[in-house]
DNA sequence: GTTCTAGAAC
DNA sequence: GTTCTAGAAC
């Protein structure tokens, strides 16, 4: 967060000379939104009033229009303002945004602190005039906090500050101290850490977050920074005050609530606090629904364990179970007792994954999914529990980061602000990770391969390790968008970018995630690419000679007359003369310029209905003269042939020019963009997405019914000859799925 | 987009 | 030895 005061104060100072503040502080009761009021008023040469609903009432609960009044009477006797009350949805601080104006700025601080903190400091306040104590603090927060909406610039702010913990918040209060009457802060955007995914995805921008000066301008407060800490280590430590004594103690909880004991209702008590040291918490890979042998399991865990055990610092791994008598537990828990593994940074604990915090006593910040494949909730156990536990926010974060997972990979996901396993558990990041599957019943089954099975989970729990201290390391490391923020100046904006940028570009790699890009036509997006992001291609592509087949015929249909079946004003269709189905059509745009789906916007929303409409209408050609055949209507995502064309093509891939990977891949991974989905996408956003990761293309090859995965291609080809499964649900929604009418449904 | 082909994988 | 993939050239 930047609070480099001194420069951008001087900057910008001129500029609103002698203008009025109006800070409206966020955050929930316990946030410490009294105490910033009354620090900054306690040294400032500016002349402030705090408008405090819980006090504005003399005795009675304040309202809002008291508020309203009492800040437009301040504001007109020329003083600046706080409006010290919550102010956590869009509606509750509307009206005071309002009183700005030219004589006003209107500043938002928002106190996003660990709702643990702010909970404890409820329960505990006594003298608070609000009388928000006892027991009814923490489920007033967590009710107050399940509402939140971050503020944005668009509501009409000039300026939003986030603060994620204490030294934020001190850096932030010695900001608004330094103000007298006549300096102002520039505007913007700043320390925003979990930006609306949404809004992100649409000028998604990769960009380090600027160090913090506030760890240097108040270094002095960050060793004592933790009132919040000291408890922690005081109940851990209780029994002895020396640095060993952690070490049983942790080893205690674990065994301790091996017993069923349960360490403690820490959370309630403010004991857990963001000193607690980095956990990452995850279930045994493989070994229940993938029936992976518990003995080897175990073996491979304390191998993998023992290998990051030098990289951890001062983080730790915590394997969990569900259940009391668990074998993989006792093994694990064995095994590394053999190896002498410090119990402090590894330990075994019975629990239930998602409620560790809330049941278990223990804060992990991270936790570890037995995902499947398809990244999708549901099956059962662990996977099913942390969707669910987390709620669907998960699976929108999970998708911006990948579609699916190869046995052995892991995919790091950090859990948007509104999450429950967030507010109520502390947990930051979810790790997928897939194991290898030696259950016949289920995808990817290795029939009792354990050479290629232990090699798989050895890369499974090597990657799930890797992914949780790379969060450690730098937990801003994590993509940051900019949004609303666009326009201000981020802070530092290019003093680590590019550093980052390779970081972060490394452990996609590495975890393989597949990024989805929006390739937005807008302005300000590509120049924001060009410099961050030099992965995202350049609009304007060359083509090659051979590429220029398509728009010839586009152009001069009347040249073509022999492979051209039908022409109209704005499209002209035609056989694929390398068809990949038996049957396969292009409906080719006849626009100029018009070179491929990333060029699509709005304006040519007529454009492809008239392609999708002139595609099914050929398709129903075939209904009549053909065996029953089953289309798909779709763009690539970067196409090969210069011109906009829809593929048209029946699904049974019977076809000797169907001869590779990429042919495959192409028309059946989200590298194939349904025409529903893209007019759908360019109606709502202006433009399609764009999946022209290389990764798609190179994707195992599966089965478009039964998902199956096959080694190569003619084995694949060999079964899609004999696979009679339904189709995916998901190609059967919303017409993606093109049927003879007598045919349907399918099943 | 395809064709050709070296060499990896089986 | 044969099958299959993937990169270069067009």
């Amino acid at each position: 967060m930047d609070m480099d005061t001194d420069e951008n104060s001087n900057a910008k100072g001129k500029e609103g000379q002698g203008k009025l503040i109006m800070v409206i502080l966020v955050g929930a009761p316990g946030s410490g939104k009294s105490t910033f009021c009354e620090l900054v008023m306690g040294s400032s040469s500016r002349p402030w009033v705090r408008i405090c609903q819980d006090t504005i009432g003399n005795g009675k609960s304040g309202t809002r229009a008291q508020c309203l009044k009492s800040a437009t009477s301040a504001l007109n006797d020329g003083k600046s303002v706080f409006v010290d009350r919550c102010n956590l949805e869009i509606e509750q601080r509307a009206d005071f945004v309002k009183l700005g104006g030219p004589q006003v700025d209107v500043h938002a601080v928002v106190l996003d602190l660990p709702a643990q903190l702010c909970i404890s400091r409820s329960v505990k306040r006594t003298g608070h005039e609000g009388n928000l104590s006892g027991g009814k603090a923490a489920a007033v927060v967590n009710k107050m906090l399940q509402k939140k909406e971050l503020p944005k610039l668009n509501e009409g702010f000039t300026r939003i500050t986030f603060c994620h913990d204490e030294s934020d918040v001190l850096s932030a209060i010695d900001m608004y101290k330094s103000l007298d009457l006549h300096n102002m802060l520039p505007h913007g955007c700043f320390g925003q850490k979990n930006p609306d995914k949404k809004v992100q995805l649409g000028i998604m921008k990769f960009l380090k977050k600027a160090e913090n000066p506030s760890k240097t301008c108040s270094s002095a407060n960050a060793d004592k920074n933790s009132p919040t800490s000291q408890p922690t280590q005081e109940k851990r430590e209780s029994c002895d005050k020396k640095e060993e004594s952690s070490c049983r103690m942790s080893r205690n909880v674990a065994m301790e609530s091996e017993k069923g004991e349960s360490p403690g209702v820490r959370s309630l008590e403010g004991k857990i606090t963001q000193s607690d040291p980095p956990t990452l918490a995850f279930p045994s890979i493989s070994t229940s629904d993938f029936k992976f042998s518990h003995e080897k399991a175990a073996e491979i865990i304390v191998e993998k364990v023992e290998e990051f055990m030098d990289k951890l610092g001062n983080a730790r791994l915590v394997l969990v179970d569900l259940s009391h008598g668990s074998k993989i537990l006792s093994m694990v828990k064995a095994k590394a007792t053999e190896k002498n593994i410090s119990s402090t940074k590894f330990f075994t604990f019975v629990g239930d994954i998602t409620k560790l915090n809330s049941e278990g006593g223990l804060r992990c910040n991270v936790i570890a999914n037995a995902a499947n494949w398809r990244l999708k909730p549901g099956g059962g156990g662990v996977n099913a529990a942390i969707f669910s536990a987390a709620g669907p926010g998960l699976e929108v974060a999970t998708k911006q980061q990948a579609n699916s997972l190869h046995p052995g990979n892991a995919v790091a996901v950090q859990l948007p602000s509104t999450s429950p396993l967030l507010n109520r558990e502390g947990v930051t990041h979810v790790i997928h990770v897939l194991g290898p599957n030696m259950n016949p019943q289920r995808p990817n089954y290795l029939n009792n391969d354990y050479d290629e099975g232990c090699k798989l989970l050895g890369n499974a729990y090597s990657s799930l390790f890797q992914a949780f201290i790379s969060i450690v390391q730098d937990k801003y490391k994590s993509v940051k968008g900019i949004n609303e923020c666009l326009g201000s100046t981020p802070p530092e904006p290019q003093k680590h970018s590019e550093n980052s940028h390779h970081k972060f570009k490394r452990e996609n790699l590495q975890n393989l995630e597949i990024s989805k890009k929006w390739k937005g036509s807008h302005n300000s997006t590509e120049g924001l690419n060009q410099n961050n992001n030099k992965t995202v291609p350049k609009k304007s592509k060359h083509w090659g000679s051979w590429a220029q087949a398509l728009y010839d015929t586009a152009m001069h249909p009347e040249r073509h007359t022999n492979s051209v079946l039908e022409t109209s004003d704005d499209v002209v269709v035609l056989y694929d003369i390398y068809p990949k189905a038996r049957k396969h059509l292009l409906v080719v745009a006849r626009h100029e310029g018009l070179d491929q789906l990333a060029d699509v916007c709005t304006e040519h929303l007529p454009l492809l209905r008239t392609m999708h409409a002139m595609g099914l209408k050929w398709i129903h050609k075939f209904f009549h003269e053909d065996a029953p055949l089953v289309f798909r209507l779709g763009y690539h995502s970067a196409p090969s042939m210069r011109q906009l064309h829809l593929h048209v093509i029946s699904q049974d891939f019977d076809s000797t020019h169907l001869k590779n990977k990429k042919h495959w891949n192409s028309f059946n991974t989200d590298f194939f963009r349904d025409s529903v989905t893209v007019i759908d996408e360019v109606s709502s956003h202006g433009k399609a997405r764009i999946m022209d990761d290389e990764r798609l293309i190179s994707m195992e090859l599966r089965c478009n019914r039964c998902r199956s995965a096959h080694p190569n291609l003619p084995k694949l080809k060999a079964h899609i000859s004999k696979c009679q499964a339904p189709f995916p649900s998901t190609l059967l929604e919303d017409g993606r799925l093109v049927v003879e009418p007598s045919n349907a449904p399918l099943s």
